[in-house]
DNA sequence: ACCTGAACACCGTTCAAGT
DNA sequence: ACCTGAACACCGTTCAAGT
């Protein structure tokens, strides 16, 4: 096997030792540091929220000197951004899954994809925050793509509403925006404590009822 | 005049000769330390973002020693609450301007409303995050009761609509929240750059009328 | 290629001392 | 009552040196 070449070209996030899982967990040396960073990094501001995270910290729960993130992440920021690219990932993954598992009933569908934006806004309240921070974001942000990519089954949805005529005809992504701003500013009022728990539900439940009125095809 | 009694009462924020004007600019080591201090950390935070925010950067611009702040403020985030409640007390103001120049008319208040919030949003980005940022919120948390009088035209406007018959019947708290949950989160859309300028009003105007639409009195 | 460890400038917080 | 200034622990960033 010649994998002396994909390993040169791709060596950063893991190779192959590690994902067969042949590697001691003191390995951090070679090639899993940034994944072990972010793994860190998003325990942290779970636990301590954002401002309980520090780079020498994390170097130091992860077993490294505190110049070796630098290696990864060329500033705090950087890392802060990755964060917050993971986490989209993650979300869109959730979103997805509880897209696929809630059948093909669009009123089903809607509700638990809501339902599982929430559970993270709830589960990783200062993660989400981030991701939604006003930092210099261009156009072009990766992270703008991370968010579009993350809604992504949200869009799917919008088009399957206006298939079965639920929905009004326009551009899916223009309605679509709609509902996440909707769902977004629910899950912002509860993480930052403007509503409570008990709140949310109706809340949530409520948004989404006058989404889908708001969207229902004018006769 | 016995105003020794009622300065002795409420001496912090600023004495009857700050008022008045008869105090030179170089005073702050009487009185008005604590404005000052708010007032420069708003614009700090409008020009350099939250993390450009430092205590000690604040009290040299003020003029002053690196330990006077905590005559005030009892750590930095102490500061960062007072500004976000100060944020919601200037929205607030805002939003209640807008809502009586705007005339009776009530999609007229609503947008004109609307628009109050989102050019706050587009003014101090920032400031609006820190507003809706996630730290440990008690119920009755001073930032609650700020944000819920803030929004308190909108909840007004809620009522008018209901009396006019364009709103279904319900508590207007619970509707208006749907509003406000709609607006913020385009407002959070825009902020953290998933959506541009250009498509921020075409997003507003929506959410608008799909709350509307949503909100309607079944007939 | 990746990590270490000293060095630097800066920060938040505390506290005795001044007025 | 309010502010000063030294002191402390901690941080982000840089960079020569190691493997």
């Amino acid at each position: 096997m010649d994998n002396n070449v994909d390993a040169d070209h791709n060596a950063v996030n893991g190779n192959i030792l590690d994902r067969v899982g042949l590697v001691s967990e003191k390995s951090y040396h070679h090639g899993n540091l940034r994944a072990a960073l972010l793994e860190q990094a998003k325990a942290t501001v779970r636990e301590q929220g954002l401002d309980g995270l520090s780079l020498r910290d994390l170097a130091r729960q992860v077993g490294v000197s505190h110049g070796a993130p630098r290696r990864h992440f060329q500033d705090r920021q950087a890392l802060l951004d990755a964060l917050a690219e993971s986490g989209f990932e993650q979300l869109g993954a959730e979103l997805a899954a509880a897209f696929e598992q809630a059948g093909s009933d669009f009123g089903t569908r809607l509700r638990a994809s809501a339902a599982a934006y929430l559970r993270f806004a709830i589960n990783d309240a200062a993660l989400l925050d981030l991701m939604f921070s006003s930092k210099g974001h261009d156009a072009d942000d990766p992270l703008h793509t991370a968010a579009m990519a993350a809604f992504s089954p949200m869009f799917e949805l919008i088009h399957q509403g206006q298939r079965e005529g639920i929905l009004e005809a326009g551009d899916p992504e223009r309605i679509g925006l709609v509902l996440f701003a909707s769902i977004q500013g629910t899950a912002a009022l509860f993480t930052s404590g403007m509503i409570e728990s008990a709140q949310l539900e109706q809340l949530a439940s409520d948004a989404i009822t006058y989404f889908v009125r708001g969207a229902l095809p004018i006769p």
